[in-house]
RNA sequence: CGGGGUGUAGCGUAGCCCGGUAGCGCGCUUGCUUCGGGAGCAAGAGGUCGCCGGUUCAAAUCCGGCCACCCCGACCA
């Protein structure tokens, strides 16, 4: 019976791992509508630390928030060739209405692009008006096959950008920035470490005329694509008539970008960080950072236990990682509940850092503190703990990223690579493969099709080998980029 | 849509071959003892056995149909 409370570790099996964490640590259920979750408020206020903090990276560079809304006219869809082939297999339509049959069917949102840039037509006219820099938050759908709780579910919440651009140099620009911001927030906040680059041909956006990604690697080493950056071109410009006066009195179509990240985020974090007693939230995102456990024998050592947990609660305001926050601190004084399984519980949740107190540490002025990431236990004084808190929040937030980005280091392979050793590597731990491509499709399809892998991305120059393969990994031809090749989610 | 599997209490399951009182663990309720790494004992509550039909004196169990969900592929943030 004590071995049903211990979740199944990552080595046996890597997804029921993370399945069960998922669910046992309370970020999300599914819900009865298949495939689409249910978000916890335990997860929520993961969602919705990461939420605070991307908006407002948002408005540092400029964008604005607005809401469009969920139904699009099916014929929007259409009107831009390659986003309604990659769309349309995945749409939900509504076709009925206060129960009359609709004239024009509705599509649920997959994404924005269309409804967006209709009324980005109507709002420019001139130079002056661009750039247009818009963000919103909202609920997309995605008719997906198959699904799992954060990583691909049916109905998600994300942000998307939308930004309309005079010349396509600033469009290049903003859709690079955008990816900048996302890998500063992915690194700096969630200690997760990315590649980012351009993704290849067939895995580009559907409308998209490039499109940048951030590839994360998890610790089964597969790759998750945690968020994209898309410069449109004039595609969408054109299919919604979006032009605008230019200085020289021409009128010219405007240049697009959308970018995005979503909940799948949360999945990520799970995935990088948690181990085989459960999650571990990264301090700036945990929405807890320290709970206080209190021991206790007598009624007396209760309330003098439980007293001086207030007491250090209520004194400690000013130490929270985010020094512009009060330190979010919590005091689990559930009855009958004995301070072992507390433990169990708050480790399960990922809180960062645990302060053990009870009448022995009163006695000699100190507290037992435990971070969540090393398990390493020890006793601090209690007139300056305020400061060991902070410093040990700091130094879990850097090693996190330093771990993550070691794991990934070590399970990256560079440089001259044969095709047999590729295979044997995606056959066997998997990881992350920087190999030569010829830059045919051909190339590309047939190693999906032999290894399961795929290219994440043609990787952004800090991230290629100190010489780059001269040769495809596939037909040995003359390699024009270096791809970055992984299994994923 | 192809291949495999599962539906029994809030959760996890046994029972099904071989028809006859629906069982166990966790959780929940109450009480006492506990409390520095998942507490112990005692008493209790909780079930249209996925749905519909058939066979039978009798169906969780056998037969037919339907539904739902899960896993493996194809699709994907």
């Amino acid at each position: 019976m004590a071995d049903e409370k211990k979740l199944p570790t990552r080595a046996q099996d890597f997804s029921a791992w993370y399945n069960e964490l998922v669910v046992r640590a309370e970020l999300a259920d599914y819900a009865p509508v298949r495939g689409c979750m249910v978000i916890r408020p335990n997860g929520y206020g993961i969602w919705e630390r990461m939420q605070r903090q991307l908006d407002d990276m948002f408005k540092a560079t400029g964008h604005q928030n607005a809401y469009f809304p969920l139904l699009i006219p099916q014929s929007y869809l259409q009107k831009e060739a390659q986003h309604v082939e990659g769309f349309a297999p995945e749409t939900a339509v509504v076709t009925h209405g206060g129960g009359k049959k609709l004239d024009e069917p509705l599509v649920i949102r997959p994404t924005s692009e269309t409804i967006i840039y209709s009324m980005f037509a109507k709002w420019v006219q001139s130079y002056r008006d661009l750039p247009l820099l818009i963000n919103q938050w909202a609920n997309v759908v995605r008719w997906e096959m198959r699904t799992r709780l954060f990583l691909r579910t049916l109905e998600f919440l994300w942000q998307e950008g939308h930004t309309a651009h005079a010349t396509e140099a600033e469009a290049e620009e903003e859709t690079r920035r955008m990816l900048g911001v996302y890998r500063d927030f992915m690194e700096g906040w969630m200690a997760m470490p990315v590649v980012t680059g351009r993704k290849s041909e067939s895995e580009k956006f559907a409308g998209a005329v490039r499109t940048y990604s951030c590839e994360a690697m998890m610790q089964d080493n597969k790759a998750l694509q945690a968020g994209t950056s898309h410069n449109l071109g004039q595609n969408f410009a054109k299919a919604f008539e979006l032009t605008f006066q230019t200085e020289a009195g021409e009128l010219d179509f405007a240049w697009n970008t959308s970018w995005g990240v979503s909940t799948r985020m949360v999945g990520g974090l799970v995935m990088t960080h948690g181990d085989d007693n459960g999650l571990v939230t990264p301090p700036l995102l945990a929405p807890i950072e320290v709970v206080i456990v209190p021991i206790y024998r007598t009624d007396e050592d209760r309330a003098r236990v439980l007293e001086a947990a207030n007491r250090i609660k209520d004194s400690l305001g000013s130490y929270s990682i985010r020094s512009e926050e009060r330190l979010r601190i919590h005091i689990d004084s559930r009855e009958g509940i004995k301070p072992g399984a507390k433990y169990y519980e708050w480790e399960l949740r990922g809180i960062p850092l645990r302060m053990e107190i009870g009448p022995r540490d009163l006695e000699a002025g100190q507290a037992v503190l435990v971070r969540r990431d090393t398990k390493v236990k020890k006793a601090y004084a209690l007139e300056t703990i305020g400061a060991s808190i902070n410093e040990l929040l700091v130094a879990m937030q850097t090693n996190l990223l330093e771990t993550a980005r070691a794991r990934r280091e070590s399970n990256s392979f560079r440089g001259a690579i044969t095709y047999d050793r590729f295979r044997e590597i995606m056959d066997g731990a998997g990881g992350f493969v920087y190999a030569g491509w010829c830059g045919s499709e051909d190339c590309e399809a047939r190693i999906k099709e032999e290894t399961k892998a795929t290219i994440r991305c043609l990787p952004d120059e800090e991230f290629r080998s100190a010489e780059e393969p001269t040769k495809c990994l596939m037909c040995g031809e003359r390699a024009v980029a270096e791809a970055l090749w992984a299994k994923a989610y």
